[in-house]
DNA sequence: CCGGCACCCGATCACTGTTCGAGAACCACT
DNA sequence: AGTGGTTCTCGAACAGTGATCGGGTGCCGG
């Protein structure tokens, strides 16, 4: 210990400007049984973001939900954006981590993205886990990520390989379901713009001819986007002996 | 015409509930020189978000940085979300479309990429992109996909395997991108990180030793990435002969 | 009994997107 | 020149947002 410093209600927090990561702050409640926590906090927001979804996600409809004042939630973490941080580590713990080393690399790489996928999909909001302004350092995102890359090491990458390989795999998780989750617009207006794109068929003839934002096959397009993306993973491996 | 009924300043807009996305409906303003039009709008917008960043936009800087009332902006446009489809489709013009057929398939698709990317660190704002609620059908981003989609078409994929190519490739510009411009945080709270992350090697110790998060090798990683996810979709050719 | 700490909250601030209705500017046509 | 209507502009206002401040509880060790 020592190394966090920062008090929890530091009256000036962060001098140098910007606030700092949750995750270089420690909880301020090492207590025993507080009647409201960060973990607390972190369950009722991913609650009401399930329900409600992001732009629901409000400090007072939070509070409410905990049945609590608004402010108080301000005790317990800084910012809202706080909340949102540990929403998103905290999914990251639903995301199995397949036992053992059963089977080869790739199928270890399939098991795990496929419980991420899952995961992400249970949670739609999770697309706007890239436009966060700081980057993913809580410890149940690092424990996933350090499996996949681990995965990877073992199977013979080396240096920037790793690197590489780990953050095309981890882009097309991310992408497809964030893809996925918005697109899941109303009938109506899907309907609209489907005719509009049929209309401009001469301007997209290919987008049309593959029924683009037609159909619904987002399993089978991420299975065979992975398989293209580990097809080409061997390849490396193969050409390193 | 007549396709596209609904009046731009329409008393009951979207009877059915949601708004319909811009691109369903046309510009309010068919005459020769407007002293404010949907076009001046966009730049603007494009201009604020480049300089201050997406929580920057507001509808009120945007009309001073026009210089005018804020509330005449809603005469040209319904909503704010109007205003950042008018900015994303619009940067997507800025990426190149490689000309003739010069080169492989491959190199094509590099070329096409490569310009993509570029245009897209030049936007950061660029990163929220995934997170819209309503999918990209601006005409410049179809063009741009359609390009895409056609060069993989011609590349000899059929069916389904163009669409997962297609959103493989995407997905993969996209995703680096974004985590590209979220992470260029504070330098003292990037250190911060790094100190914790180096801490607790036990915990990670793939993620140090390949240096997570350490260094900026943006673009090796991009190149690399694209290599293997090239290499796979090679094989899938070779394997439909 | 009491001082201090952990925790809670009402009032409030500056700001957001958006609506409303009143107006100004322009146009064609008499 | 005047009139009527469409096109465009905008100030005032509304509900709601994230966040701060200072004053409160209630509890626990002494």
């Amino acid at each position: 210990m020592g190394v966090i410093v920062s008090k929890p209600r530091s009256s000036g927090r962060a001098s140098s400007g910007a606030a700092q990561s949750v995750w270089l702050r420690r909880s301020p409640t090492p207590r025993n049984e507080p009647p409201l926590s960060r973990e607390r906090i972190t369950e009722a927001a991913i609650a009401l973001l399930d329900e409600e979804g992001m732009e629901r996600l409000t400090m007072r409809h939070l509070a409410e939900r905990l049945g609590v004042g608004a402010t108080t939630l301000y005790w317990h973490i800084d910012t809202k954006d706080d909340v949102i941080d540990l929403a998103i580590d905290a999914i990251f713990a639903e995301a199995p981590l397949p036992e053992g080393d059963t089977g080869s690399w790739q199928e270890n790489v399939v098991a795990l993205l496929s419980g991420c996928r899952a995961m992400l999909l249970r949670h739609p909001w999770s697309a706007a886990l890239p436009l966060r302004r700081r980057p993913s350092i809580g410890p149940n995102f690092l424990t996933w990520l350090e499996f996949l890359q681990a995965t990877l090491a073992r199977a013979g990458f080396e240096g920037r390989q790793v690197q590489a390989a780990c953050w095309v795999l981890y882009n097309h998780v991310q992408g497809s379901t964030a893809s996925q989750s918005s697109l899941r617009w109303s009938g109506t207006e899907r309907a609209a713009a489907q005719e509009q794109l049929r209309m401009q068929q001469d301007s997209y003839p290919t987008l049309v001819a593959y029924e683009y934002m037609l159909d619904d096959a987002w399993d089978e397009n991420f299975d065979l986007g992975l398989k293209y993306i580990l097809d080409g993973l061997q390849a490396q491996i193969a050409a390193s002996h």
